[in-house]
DNA sequence: CGCATGGCGTACCGTACGGTACGGTTCAGC
DNA sequence: GCTGAACCGTACCGTACGGTACGCCATGCG
């Protein structure tokens, strides 16, 4: 059975959610470092529990995968009060969560490893992360994009070109950088820089997008 | 030894181009099929030989990574006769040809393996497939947006921040999701994009960074 | 108290794969 | 033709790890 993408709290039960942030810290601590053997002596327990609550090995991976990407948050913007300065703030906000998201050290465990299940020719992993990923933040920033339209604050014919221009500008080759480990991004090198970053990509994207923008 | 970043045509005999090859070929196929076995069976040769010409299994991963790389190569634009037709023409010419790489079988395979490798805290293929991606668009980018800026035919202050704007124009959330295995963005589907998706992005970069941009 | 259930710890099995050893073959140089 | 180096094919070894079996203990229930 395919497992369902969305999960709720109540999916594992405290002890399983026990089991599932042992094997996460194991994932983030060293990449390929998730043995049957390691999570459950790092989680007190059995293997045999290991086999009976999650099926194979790839069951425990993608339940330790799901449960934390439906950690991932995003703000929520109302939409009704859209003025300039709701919608500049509003994307400022997109643009830090998802530079702070993206150069965490447990998304870029995940996408590591959803990268190389995807390299098994397995994209469960991998769709899960998409799902969670730039695709969450593209349902959640359309409706905003569509709304600053509709009022009148960007001008776009596709949205969808819109969002994906918005997320170049914020990302640009920091993640790729990041998971292929060049030594040259220290984590709190990128952090110190997210500020900054967040506003020349929202600077940039209204300077393309806003009223004021040619078309 | 850490082995050069560098490699030039005669560090391989043709023999061991075969090898590499066939050590590709089977990298593509199925990604983690990398078995010594399979690469000797491929490649007609015996595994003794392998470890005699690469060291071990991860000597060989490092020369075929290695040697793939090294066969990218980039435009070289006449930086003397800077027009905004030519400017523009070269930007093009940068853009097609990083997107195309990107989202050709042979780079997402090279790019998972070295992420793989990334997440076992041995970061040699990820260097290397920095150094010759990312990296050496960067390299070959920077002086003709400089040479540009001197022709008062871009306007910026740090030529790091305007290189990285472009890559994010370009390759926006595609390579990620190509990474991840999404489905929704087959091969023929991203390349029959290609032309206008490189146009596009031209065009918002020269927004940003032409003479007429607000700075 | 007796018993069943759930889970811990450990020992065990099978297999895949990295790495080595060795006999047989081709071929260059003399 | 002789010799040695390079190389092929294959058999083999050791180990790591996924998955299973089993003995033991704790807790809950009649």
């Amino acid at each position: 059975m395919p497992l369902p993408i969305k999960i709720s709290e109540e999916t594992f039960t405290p002890r399983q959610q026990a089991v599932l942030t042992a094997a996460l810290d194991l994932l983030v601590e060293n990449g390929d470092g998730l043995t049957m053997t390691a999570v459950a002596r790092r989680a007190s327990c059995s293997k045999e529990t290991l086999y009976k609550w999650f099926g194979d090995r790839d069951g425990l991976l993608t339940a330790t995968v799901q449960w934390q990407a439906a950690k991932v948050r995003m703000p929520n913007v109302d939409r009704s009060h859209l003025t300039t300065k709701v919608l500049r703030e509003s994307l400022e906000q997109f643009a830090r969560d998802l530079l702070t998201t993206i150069i965490g050290e447990v998304s870029i465990t995940l996408n590591r490893t959803a990268i190389t299940h995807a390299a098994q020719e397995k994209d469960s992993l991998g769709n899960i992360v998409l799902e969670n990923g730039p695709l969450a933040i593209r349902r959640r920033l359309k409706p905003i994009l569509e709304a600053a339209r509709d009022a009148r604050l960007l001008r776009f014919t596709s949205s969808e070109e819109a969002y994906r221009s918005f997320y170049g500008l914020v990302v640009r080759d920091v993640q790729i950088r990041l998971l292929l480990g060049d030594n040259a991004l220290t984590q709190s090198n990128v952090e110190a820089n997210v500020d900054a970053d967040v506003k020349v990509a929202t600077d940039q994207f209204l300077a393309l997008y806003g009223p004021k923008a040619n078309p």
